[in-house]
RNA sequence: GGCACCGUAGCUCAGUGGUUAGAGCGGGCGUUUCAUAAGCGCUAGGUCAGAGGUUCAAUCCCUCUCGGUGCCA
């Protein structure tokens, strides 16, 4: 018998350049889920992946002197590795060049041209040789291709069409069943709205594209790529129209899907549409986060402005950076990256609020308690009210309010550092011991709250914090020892013009 | 041009038809010493973009103006 686990994809990412924060910030939301989820026994699965065909790759690989399966082993493994370096655990990594992934293609295409859902047309637009690429009448420059400013030529091109039309009412009602599908709201009125004002059937197929998946009953079409690409969230766990993998019924419907707002309606409009003509069910939720600029502009290739999360990774460690990514900005917004803010929040909330107030208590602990774990405190007024914050928090990080979920546990953190003070440990150790370590051993709980609490966005800290909090547990009754700084303070950045003025 | 959304303390943003409009950060002042010179306390007097209207009462409702953003395959 299957039991349906908790499905969360990310985007394929398309391999046509190394990977950079933004990719880094979809997939590590989907892995502070997972490991949220897993943490309440909740079994999931979080598939991950990447995008390969289509002309683009072709022609980088071309530029780069290797063949285009080459290039794309290299650039996925890319992204495996950074998905190690920060820490992110997934189910599966799907690329599109899997052979099970190109045969589901391959069959939906086929069930889909019978039942009529695909149809062989042709598709008339203004062709910019240069670009390689369409553009519409509205799109030109003084009747030339904004590009390259040269005469752009009316070609017809023998295209497969999906009805995307078909679908446009079934779609509305869908939307206004369920709406929570297309998540935020805030981001779903425009889907809703255009499907609204009318939809064309999309070309599916390309002739002049070598570099994809070949349509079978005619192979001198190959499968467009953003219609490879969707269906790699069913063929992943195992769908296929001629014969599912019985994975596949312990996944399906898809539980969200996360996505950038760029790609938010191909989500929340052409895959649905695509799984309705294929009677499979529809995930649950699509939800789009923003961008991250960075320095206040946008990331681009033409800029070169792309943080790598390796070199953050490397200064600050991961946790800091997975801190960051959740805390700055509510998850769906847009935000910026700059190192003074991160250096910012690091300092602040990591190493003086949470790291201090881990080593000022470990200190104590180590001092005053005598190397015992301290029984759970069910009288601490303190411990009970804190522990009565874990619904919200956990409410927050299934509903992907992160930055809620983190705000709350650092009024923990704030509220834990303000007790110390008026508490005064160091004076209770002269004047009364036992009060001492009642208090310290309250503290001692609290943290492993926190610990528990910061675990699905810090899990490198949370383990650290853990092994210490089991204070005492040493068989061999060594003493506790003095841990490095969780975060060690960082020093602001000097800027060039600091050290010219004296 | 069409359709949405936004304009609240230096910055990032919350917020509600009704007593003195909030938080975090930064800045300023004070204070403690257990701790990573961290923490803790106090402090921001902001025409809630502007104008008009509805109402006993509007920052929150309506209209217009200005400024900014997104979507229109």
């Amino acid at each position: 018998m299957n039991t349906k686990k908790y499905y969360i994809t990310t985007p394929l990412y398309y391999v046509n350049d190394k990977p950079h924060i933004g990719h880094a910030y979809t997939t590590l939301a989907a892995d502070v889920l997972a490991r949220h989820l897993r943490s309440k026994d909740i079994p999931v699965l979080l598939q991950t992946g990447t995008d390969e065909h289509g002309s683009n790759i072709e022609k980088i690989a071309r530029e780069k002197g290797v063949e285009p399966k080459a290039w794309c082993d290299g650039i996925s493994a890319d992204f495996r590795e950074l998905w190690k370096t920060l820490n992110i655990k997934y189910d599966y990594f799907i690329r599109t060049t899997d052979p099970s992934h190109e045969a589901g293609v391959q069959a939906v295409f086929e069930k889909l041209l019978k039942s009529g859902d695909i149809y062989l047309g042709s598709y008339e637009g203004l062709y910019c040789s240069s670009c390689e690429a369409f553009y519409d009448e509205g799109e030109l420059k003084e009747k030339n291709c904004p590009i390259h400013g040269r005469p752009v030529e009316l070609v017809s091109e023998e295209t497969y069409f999906f009805k995307l039309s078909k679908y446009e009412g079934a779609l509305q009602e869908h939307y206004a069943a369920h709406p929570d599908f297309l998540s935020p709201r805030y981001r779903s009125q425009e889907i809703i709205n255009f499907v609204k004002s009318g939809l064309k059937d999309i070309s599916v197929s390309r002739t002049k594209v070598t570099w994809g998946v070949p349509v079978k009953s005619n192979p001198k079409h190959t499968v467009y790529v953003w219609f490879d690409a969707l269906l790699n969230y069913a063929t992943g766990r195992g769908y296929n129209p001629d014969g599912n993998s019985p994975d596949f019924a312990e996944a399906w419907p898809a539980d969200v899907h996360l996505v950038g707002k760029e790609i938010f309606r191909f989500h929340g409009v052409i895959w649905p549409a695509m799984l309705m003509a294929l009677g499979v069910e529809l995930p649950r939720k699509v939800y789009a986060h923003g961008w991250w600029t960075i320095n206040g502009d946008k990331m681009s290739k033409s800029k070169g402005n792309f943080i790598k999360a390796e070199d953050v990774v490397q200064e600050f460690g991961v946790d800091a950076l997975r801190y960051f990514l959740f805390r700055e900005v509510t998850f769906g917004q847009d935000g910026d990256f700059s190192m003074d803010t991160f250096r910012r929040r690091y300092n602040a909330d990591l190493a003086n609020d949470l790291g201090n107030l881990f080593s000022r208590l470990m200190n104590m602990a180590a001092k005053y308690l005598d190397h015992q774990l301290p029984e759970k405190p069910g009288e601490s007024e303190v411990f009970r009210e804190l522990s009565s914050w874990t619904p919200e928090i956990h409410r927050s990080i299934e509903a992907l309010q992160f930055s809620d979920a983190l705000e709350k546990i650092w009024q923990g953190v704030s509220k834990l550092n303000r007790l110390v003070d008026t508490r005064k440990p160091w004076e209770l150790a002269k004047t009364d011991q036992e009060a001492l370590k009642v208090f310290l051993h309250e503290m001692v709980w609290c943290l492993r709250l926190i610990a528990g609490w910061i675990d699905p966005f810090m899990p490198d800290t949370a383990s650290r914090m853990h092994l210490q909090l089991g204070v005492g547990k040493t068989a061999d009754g060594t003493p506790p020892q003095k841990v490095p700084p969780l975060f060690p303070r960082m020093p602001l950045e000097v800027k060039p013009d600091d050290i010219k003025t004296n």
